[in-house]
RNA sequence: GCGGAGAUAGCCCAGCCUGGUAAGGCGAUAGACUGCUAAUCUAUUGUCCGCAAGGACUCGGGGGUUCAAAUCCCCCUCUCCGCGCCA
């Protein structure tokens, strides 16, 4: 959410950002409209108000027909006062709808792009290995060595479900420990929340009310399942108010996470994007004055998992068009997975300024004696459990079908080298 | 799920029965004073509107009654205690 006062005051920047962003204006025009008769009627409310509590008073001291005379002139303000405070709150709820809405403002090292082509590829790290022979995909590599079941998926939980069978289950559980060790390494605290999370939480991170069809909603007991760790990580600290010295806090987290994948493309065979998935996430809250150097880091914490496996990957600064209205500023992390020549987005790393922290009201106090102001909030993957998976099966396979487990992941697999 | 008790400012706590517009304390910060980073005194310490002066709002959340609600009525959430059920 932006501060409204930004929007009054720096108009044409917000516009811009829209325009970028590939977002009708109209967006900014109709909180704008709203925003000053909002306005409008608070003073006026205001003043009524005033009038009304000066008079309590009076009537408070008042007696017989005075005091009678006195009270009978008040009924009318109740009215006045009543319709009034009924016509605020029904143009506040349709500002805070409309602010709701609006995305961030990206920052000025974003490139201005329509759509992925506009994304910026800042790294690429090791090319990955030749192959002599046709390497499978990762599909193949799973159902061959009977690690990985669609067919029991779907029978259990439908389309876009898989099981996880015998060294594909402890592989998994492998990396999501291998993970969140080394992020433990680097400073994070562990942190195991809620897998469902309420409106509030939902609405904190910004997933409500923009992406309420990519959820599963739970609708009996008003929640929802979690669509990434960040939602019930980030919202820990909702309408908290942190001391300077408290930050910055770093978190990890596995959870796994579900998304109905609304629009889901037919050609997503494979565990590629799926309904429900396992996921580390990391999750910072620092200092507004340290939020990009924290998201260079936050990038840096994020590779190092994959380098640790040894996974060709690349690193994309992406573009206006393509990150996620919350984000000021995304780098996405993606595989290289040889059996299909495909690029996985395996981690998001993103800066959401203070988008996260006003909607969600977590605040830090600069001094003791300062008024709190709203922190920053980053959230990265560290990783994404399957696609990672689907790397290290393509990358790792051999020709006689086994797949090598990488070094990092043995100590996790009582030693085990290989599957196969 | 049932019964009881509770939720007040950064923190603690009074006010609720009997409606009149949040008392007091702690902590923090600034100033004064003092030989002193101690004690004491004073001020500041939530949100919104406003350039400001100023004003409005705020007692877990939402409704209602009333000229006026922390206070009375209704609904909801969470916490604690007891009972029930349960991996």
């Amino acid at each position: 959410m932006l501060d409204a006062n930004v929007i009054r005051q720096e108009t044409e920047r917000v516009r811009k950002a829209l325009v970028d962003r590939r977002y009708p204006e109209s967006i900014l025009d109709d909180f704008l409209a709203t925003d000053s008769r909002w306005r409008e009627c608070v003073e006026q409310a205001n003043r009524l108000k005033q009038v009304r509590n000066n008079v309590s008073v009076e009537i408070a001291s008042l007696s017989g027909d005075e005091k009678k005379a006195k009270i009978a002139e008040m009924k009318d303000m109740a009215e006045r006062v009543k319709s009034l405070d009924a016509e605020i709150s029904s143009l506040d709820f349709r500002r805070q709808e409309s602010l709701l809405l609006m995305p961030n403002i990206p920052h000025n090292s974003v490139p201005v792009g329509d759509d992925a082509e506009g994304n910026i590829t800042v790294k690429t790290w090791s090319k990955g290995r030749s192959f002599d022979f046709r390497p499978k995909e990762h599909f193949e590599i799973g159902e061959d060595l009977d690690i990985i079941d669609f067919v029991r998926g779907a029978k259990v939980a439908g389309s876009g479900f898989y099981v996880l069978k015998g060294d594909g289950a402890r592989l998994e559980r492998a990396l999501i420990n291998f993970m969140l060790d080394l992020h433990h390494q680097q400073g994070y605290r562990e942190i195991f929340p809620p897998v469902l999370v309420n409106d509030e939480s939902a609405t904190g991170t910004g997933q409500l009310p923009k992406m309420k069809d990519d959820m599963y909603q739970v609708e009996r007991d008003g929640l929802w399942l979690n669509p990434t760790a960040e939602v019930p990580v980030t919202n820990l600290h909702r309408d908290e108010i942190f001391e300077k010295d408290d930050l910055p806090i770093h978190y990890t987290a596995y959870l796994p996470s579900f998304r109905r994948e609304a629009g889901r493309h037919s050609d997503t065979r494979g565990i590629a994007r799926v309904h429900q998935f396992n996921k580390v996430e990391m999750v910072k809250f620092v200092h507004p004055d340290r939020s990009y150097d924290e998201l260079e880091s936050l990038l840096g914490d994020a590779e190092s998992v994959v380098q640790a496996l040894d996974l060709p990957y690349r690193v994309l600064l992406l573009c206006t068009g393509d990150m996620s209205f919350h984000a000021a500023k995304c780098y996405d992390i993606e595989l290289h997975a040889p059996g299909g020549d495909r690029w996985l987005e395996a981690s998001s790393c993103s800066n959401f300024t203070d988008f996260q922290a006003r909607r969600a009201r977590i605040k830090y106090r600069p001094e003791p004696h300062l008024k709190s102001e709203f922190l920053h909030t980053l959230n990265g993957s560290g990783v994404a459990l399957p696609r990672t998976m689907v790397a290290i099966l393509e990358n790792y396979q051999n020709e006689d079908g086994s797949v090598t487990i990488p070094e990092a992941l043995r100590p996790y697999m009582n030693g085990q080298s290989v599957i196969g």
